[in-house]
DNA sequence: GGGCCCGCAGGG
DNA sequence: CCCTGCGGGCCC
């Protein structure tokens, strides 16, 4: 075969992948991992990979960290072994034996990821380390190895392997390596930021990030605890920032967190306080007001969402208020020091509202000019204060959402030094399952009428009945319709492409029945596979691909603007 | 309870 | 790339 370029190493390196799915189906983070990169992985997504085919597959190669680019070590075969399985090689198997054998032996060093056998190593180990780990040419000080017989806890690397369990991994309190020119040890301290310094586990795919209205299958009411989670969810999408959009468009959201003493809130009407003006030296997120606000940046974007010609003088009023542009409005339980109808813990989803108008003026608090805007709610769902909003949020059983795997009081971290009792009302709730178990134990007997289910317009049930290829697997997914928003979540497991683990855009559906972009399938027939990417069907290299349009109107139906995004 | 200041995502 | 930012945890 001749040689490829680096997308193309990729490809192929995707196809394996899915083969060793197929062997393996717990492999949900490989493919993610795998599959969810462009052309290029991090280094920290390339010895994930490594890790993988080490186990997964012995006599695999590892890939390679130079230039952070996606090219698999010595492609297509090791250059010294070739790939030969039989042949002892110190470069792409242990070091210290070069023998192929147990590869989840072999552990990795943390700063050549060259591999050693743990009973290779002088002292041998018993495990598979649980922090960062050193070969003995790299490691500078013998205190920082572990030694056998040391005491091990649950291995970073095995956390890692696909066997573990699938939640998620976000990086709780990170770690930094602190590496100092002058010494010669590997320090490692804690930074404890928590969820002040996380970054997104997930991102909201099934619309793009310049989306008006509301996110499909996010009922007003929804609550999560941190505003990381908001911006997963896709409802509002920086992590600090209040208000989300561009300077020549418009907003899509803001978040209300009584951030100005003098904003008025009134539940269907509320005035916003602009952007900007604030010192932020110290490398500061939130600072004191220092300087007059301006027009531009984000305080213009939400401007242009009023019906009225843009003015940066004196503002300007609506022509007709709900012709604007939709506003989703999430309110902050930090709301609560100027506003009753904030909640009381986390941030909630109150739905869409539209700029009434707005003006320049002098705060009385601090004398800076401000931009302030009147903000009026235009929305059919129901307000989650009113005594209809708190029924349905009931029905669909909305509570605060916490992150999957948030670590819980009695590890201590948190409430160590304040001594709190056991028993006492603890800041962060019982997970899940029992938050609100009276209400839950009410509707166990019979979950599916719990939420409301979802309705399909005559159109989209239409095109269903059309979709004649795909008669089975709408079938299937039909059957979530009592499960109301859930549904919305099944469509697009159901409808999600293999390669590029998104809903499908273009989708050609295989005579196998399988749906996939008609881009990746051509990215594959690129690369000389002429397989179905789900089932490994032999396609025939003079597969005509056709988009299936009644599905691809059915998912843009579903998901209004998602195709924008692609 | 107030000050400090970090990574990160998003826009420009 | 640089600039912005109605978080959030920790230290005092």
């Amino acid at each position: 075969m001749q040689p490829r370029g680096p997308t193309d190493h990729l490809f192929q390196l995707i196809m394996e992948t899915q083969l060793l799915l197929c062997m393996s189906p717990s492999c949900d983070d490989i493919r993610k991992v795998v599959l969810g990169s462009e052309g290029k992985l991090n280094d920290c997504q390339i010895k994930f990979v490594n890790e993988i085919y080490k186990i997964e597959k012995p006599g695999a190669h590892p890939l390679s960290l130079a230039d952070g680019k996606f090219l698999r070590r010595n492609e297509p075969e090791c250059n010294f072994c070739r790939g030969d399985p039989d042949k002892n090689c110190r470069d792409c198997s242990c070091r210290e034996c070069g023998e192929k054998r147990d590869p989840s032996m072999q552990l990795l060093c943390d700063e050549c990821n060259l591999a050693y056998h743990i009973y290779c190593l002088n002292p041998p180990l018993d495990k598979v380390p649980e922090e960062e780990w050193y070969c003995p040419s790299c490691k500078t000080d013998s205190s920082e190895v572990v030694k056998a017989g040391e005491k091990l806890k649950m291995s970073k690397k095995k956390a890692k392997m696909p066997s573990a369990s699938t939640e998620s991994r976000r990086d709780w309190g990170r770690v930094k390596k602190k590496v100092s020119l002058f010494s010669s040890s590997h320090s490692i301290y804690n930074n404890h930021n928590g969820m002040a310094c996380v970054g997104r586990t997930k991102e909201c795919t099934i619309v793009p990030s310049n989306h008006y209205g509301p996110i499909p299958g996010v009922p007003v009411g929804s609550t999560w605890r941190f505003r990381v989670q908001v911006s997963e969810a896709g409802v509002h999408r920086p992590h600090v920032g209040g208000i989300h959009g561009r300077s020549n468009d418009g907003a899509y959201s803001l978040v209300l967190a009584g951030g100005f003493a003098d904003e008025v809130d009134r539940g269907d009407e509320f005035t916003y306080t602009g952007s900007g003006g604030k010192n932020l030296a110290g490398n500061k997120r939130i600072g004191s007001p220092s300087a007059d606000q301006t027009l531009t940046n984000m305080n213009r974007a939400l401007a242009l969402n009023c019906d009225a010609p843009l003015d940066d003088k004196v503002g300007a009023e609506s022509r007709n208020w709900r012709a604007g542009k939709p506003v989703r409005v999430i309110r902050s339980f930090k709301g609560r020091k100027i506003s009753k109808y904030a909640p009381e813990e986390g941030n909630r989803y109150d739905g869409i509202y539209k700029v009434v108008k707005y003006w320049p003026e002098k705060s009385t608090s601090h004398g800076f000019l401000v931009w302030r805007y009147l903000l009026r709610r235009d929305d059919d769902e129901p307000a989650p204060w009113t005594s209809e909003g708190i029924e349905r949020s009931r029905r669909l059983c909305l509570r605060l959402q916490y992150p999957v795997g948030y670590p819980s009081d009695k590890e201590g971290k948190k409430t160590k030094g304040q001594s709190k009792k056991a028993g006492e009302t603890s800041k962060r709730p019982v997970p899940d399952d029992d938050a609100c178990e009276s209400a839950s134990k009410v509707y166990k007997a019979d979950s599916a009428e719990a939420v409301e289910a979802f309705q399909l317009t005559p159109e989209q049930q239409h095109l269903i009945r059309e979709d004649h290829q795909n008669q089975k697997l709408w079938d299937e997914v039909l059957a979530h319709l009592v499960e109301g928003p859930n549904f919305l979540k099944k469509l697009e497991q159901s409808f999600m492409c293999v390669c590029c683990q998104e809903l499908v855009y273009q989708p050609v559906t295989t005579d196998c029945l399988h749906n996939v972009c008609k881009d990746c399938l051509q990215r594959s027939f690129k690369a000389q596979v002429f397989s179905c990417p789900a089932c490994r069907h032999d396609l025939g290299q003079d597969y005509i691909m056709i988009p299936n349009e009644i599905l691809q109107t059915l998912l843009d139906l579903f998901f209004p603007g998602y195709s924008k995004g692609r």
